[in-house]
DNA sequence: TATTAGCAATCAAGTCTACCGAGTGCCAAG
DNA sequence: CTTGGCACTCGGTAGACTTGATTGCTAATA
């Protein structure tokens, strides 16, 4: 419980984590006491590392190794070692430049950030798009493909469009297509996608019957409009960062189930949990992987989330770093206007 | 050059072939004479795989060692030796039943079709969504987004969506944009989407120019209506089908790059090929892989791709027949109605 | 009391050797 | 042309031994 001795203790720790993401080998007494801030002999090390494993911060692969970090030294770092995850001017600046140039669509947007994480921080990226419940709709149109069927196209605030293709109950009008995505364009004009739960009426009956079964292919439409926007790169980095072929292939098969990944990185976030490491998020399959979350916000309610994940072994000043100044920057980019 | 023993030699190369495949082993001549049809001794089974290997059908990892199949002896198997890649009625029942069932939007019945071969085959599976430029617009429509943005939207007879979202030169005028959609549509409806090279004309000199300026937006939307469909899916088996940690990283980095995998199936399908082996396709990070690819129709117009990537020693007759079956249910159920 | 030097103990990994066994190539006999 | 027999090759495994990294402990030291 001496200031001291934690001091020195907590140093110890955090050099060893950091030269075990460096080197991804077991650190020893040795090379700890050769680093230049460290002035005790590696005897005294070894006390306290042999303190440090009885804390259950560090395990001993074996007897003649040195120390590598548990989930638990980790768990430590992030919380309290960690030094600044300021990303530095460098990486800022090649983030503002990114989204200084990228003017396109919000889906290429979202995944060309993937590409933009992974590329900066060497592990697998996860973008999430806006959520789709909160956002205002903005015109319901019906458009005749044949004398059949029809899609139903529905246009949100963020301007993602949705879409539903639906057999139509009898011959195409396009009169009456028109009249009902007009109505339903002012029925649910400015109303939340949450909030469509009725038709619009109509006085003929028959259009009246019209509308409400186009209604349904409306609701089923933005039922699933959270399902397109996840974006995920970097399943090859994955590859690069474990030596084992089973585990690559564990996380590789987490990382193309999107919805389980996107439900991971939700959970965390309302948690209020930025980075899970190891076992703590649960999923078994990614056991020895860290994920970092950061949500984004558009006007100042978050809608998105951006993640990372890697090794249990990542670089966390780094990836915590650019996750967020990601996050901030997207959110400006998506805010303005 | 004599019948007899060219017949047997190739019954040789094909059980070889099929034992590799299915062992992953190299196969030794005690083991081939052991098999019920080869009614000779090891000693002749030696003497032909010596030949097959002058040949250049066969490789022999080390002196000790039994025979591995060289590029040259997969793709004789496939073009000569391979037995009938009918997948049985099983395997015909589980697609049909599958595109029986299967009616969601077309990007999502693409998506599962993937997963449907995935499952199917253990192999990595590609498919490209119906090419655009043939299909004929069907309609477009200008929605303000916010004073100042509206967004393009782009309807073909596919059915798919294309949209492009552009900052509005001056106020927005909701008249204004019902009238260019409209001329738009006028314009355009029942044209293909390649034809898409010039604006409809406006009296008024306003609409005329914001009519010309909104053009451009509809040229970019339908000019990347390629790109969004194309789905992947299967990376993990490709990790569970190589030890190498590296070509794993190779392979599934390639199959990250989607536009790399369609022009590598485009290519294969224009030049006739069906099925790439190793270095057949040129792509060197999938030198160890090979490619079986099948095209699929729209009312008899090839527009689409259905592929298979995998290790070299993957089933051939399995992959190809599966490929073929679902190119054959997926052509049916897009060209009805 | 905290630190340190010294030293014995531990153990993975590398090296060396021997050997086994799978598989071949070749030869001579059928 | 086929086959049995046999010598030969060579990867892989197992065991013995060495090396080197690293620890824990103890006793001396500040």
């Amino acid at each position: 419980m001496n200031a001291g001795v934690d001091d020195r203790r907590s140093t110890i720790l955090r050099a060893i984590i950091e030269a075990y993401i460096d080197a991804a080998e077991p650190v020893g007494s040795a090379y700890l006491a050769s680093l230049p801030g460290m002035g005790v002999s590696p005897a005294t090390i070894r006390n306290e590392m042999s303190a440090l494993e009885g804390e259950g911060y560090l395990h001993q692969p074996h007897t003649s190794a040195g120390r590598v970090p548990t989930e638990k030294g980790y768990r430590r770092y992030v919380d309290e070692l960690m030094t600044s995850a300021d990303p530095g001017p460098d990486r800022a600046g090649q983030v503002q430049g990114f989204f200084a140039k990228a003017h396109q669509e919000i889906e290429e947007l979202l995944s060309s950030t993937t590409h933009l994480l992974t590329r900066m921080t060497d592990l697998a990226a996860v973008v999430t798009g806006p959520s789709a419940h909160r956002a205002r709709i903005v015109s319901v149109q019906l458009v005749a493909l044949s004398s059949r069927t029809v899609v139903v196209v529905v246009v949100d605030a963020n301007g993602s469009v949705e879409k539903r293709t639906i057999v139509w109950p009898g011959e195409v009008d396009s009169g009456q297509l028109a009249e009902i995505g007009n109505a339903m364009t002012a029925h649910f004009r400015e109303r939340e996608v949450r909030d469509v739960d009725s038709p619009p009426r109509f006085e003929d009956p028959e259009l009246d019957k019209l509308g409400a079964y186009a209604f349904v292919a409306v609701r089923e439409a933005v039922r699933e409009a959270d399902r397109d926007g996840v974006f995920i790169e970097g399943a090859s980095r994955i590859a690069a960062s474990f030596g084992a072929v089973e585990t690559v292939r564990d996380v590789i098969s987490i990382l193309e189930r999107h919805y389980l990944v996107v439900t991971l990185m939700r959970s965390l976030l309302s948690r209020g949990q930025g980075v899970a490491i190891g076992s703590e998020h649960g999923v078994s399959s990614l056991r020895e992987c860290a994920v970092v979350v950061a949500p984004y916000s558009v006007d100042g309610v978050e809608v998105g989330t951006i993640g990372l994940i890697g090794p249990t072994r990542m670089n966390y000043a780094s990836a915590i770093g650019v996750a967020n100044l990601v996050s901030e920057n997207l959110s400006r980019r998506l805010s303005e206007g």
